[in-house]
DNA sequence: TCAGATAAAATCGCGC
DNA sequence: GCGCGATTTTATCTGA
């Protein structure tokens, strides 16, 4: 036979080890859900108190975007400084 | 003053209520994102054990739409039961 | 009949109408394609030139970053202004 | 010094020839864009007139592939004839 | 119902 | 040539 886990006619890949990896996967889409969901709630508690909620995600929207332009421009450096042989050099 | 805040030219919604909200946000975003992260390293680590990922994808998503048919299934027929003054009999 | 178009059999949609729409489509795909070749070239052509065609794209991106957090901002801003009952006034 | 260009501390590539790529290239984009949305507003009016959007993306990419294959088929079977010696014969 | 945001999937360009 | 990352396209989802 030629795997240990002893299924028939298994051709080399153990016919568990599929599910085992959907499941894990599974396991994680639900608690990623589970995080969207709260999410939505501090919305809805934040409209309740007032704020309107196309105003926050615009806020959370454009944080988003800042702190992804700093990390791209710190990406450009790098580019530029592996281009010119200074690499590891002013590690800053 | 309108509330215990003390901001000066606030109208009656504490200003650092919404940084509250906004960090609460950020934080389950983060987290939402890390999770991401694990789901494509599942992915990873099984292409790496001889899966396609397209078709474990496949997979995932199938088995989620069945689990969303059924569970809409329920409900329509606790929808007919309830209309047919059923409740709670034929518990299946 | 039920249309103008006078085909047979048909219900009340004009049979030609798709195929109008398709081949607008189309003929569109194709000048945003032939114009995705020309950017192609132009990197190509800079990369020929002795630029680094990975850093161009990450300039090109973080400038197209940067329009579009101004654009947001300008809408953050009709957003609060909206809010505050400020429309149309101080049209800047 | 050995541009034209006259930048203190150019190394042989002048500084102005990156500005000329990046904004051929972002003018390139922009006309892009303009067809892009071109392209969805047709889905729009067609949606008006109502066909179903999703529908039409699907004919519009399995019309896509057809044409992909034969030109894939014409040039698999140029492939043949060259390697056969009937170049030119059979110009079908 | 609708647009606009979000996520998923497919495609492409690059370096190894 | 193949994986990896980035871009683009498609589909789903949510809020107005």
């Amino acid at each position: 036979m030629s795997d240990a886990s002893g299924e028939i006619g298994s051709n080399s890949i153990p016919a568990g080890a599929l599910s085992a990896f959907i499941e894990r996967i599974e396991l994680l889409e639900e608690e990623k859900q589970a995080i969207a969901d709260d999410v939505k709630e501090v919305y809805s508690e934040a409209k309740g108190t007032g704020f309107d909620s196309k105003v926050m995600r615009k806020i959370v929207s454009l944080r988003k975007q800042d702190r992804d332009t700093r990390r791209e421009m710190q990406e450009l450096m790098k580019l530029y400084m592996d281009e010119l042989g200074m690499q590891g050099e002013l590690a800053l």
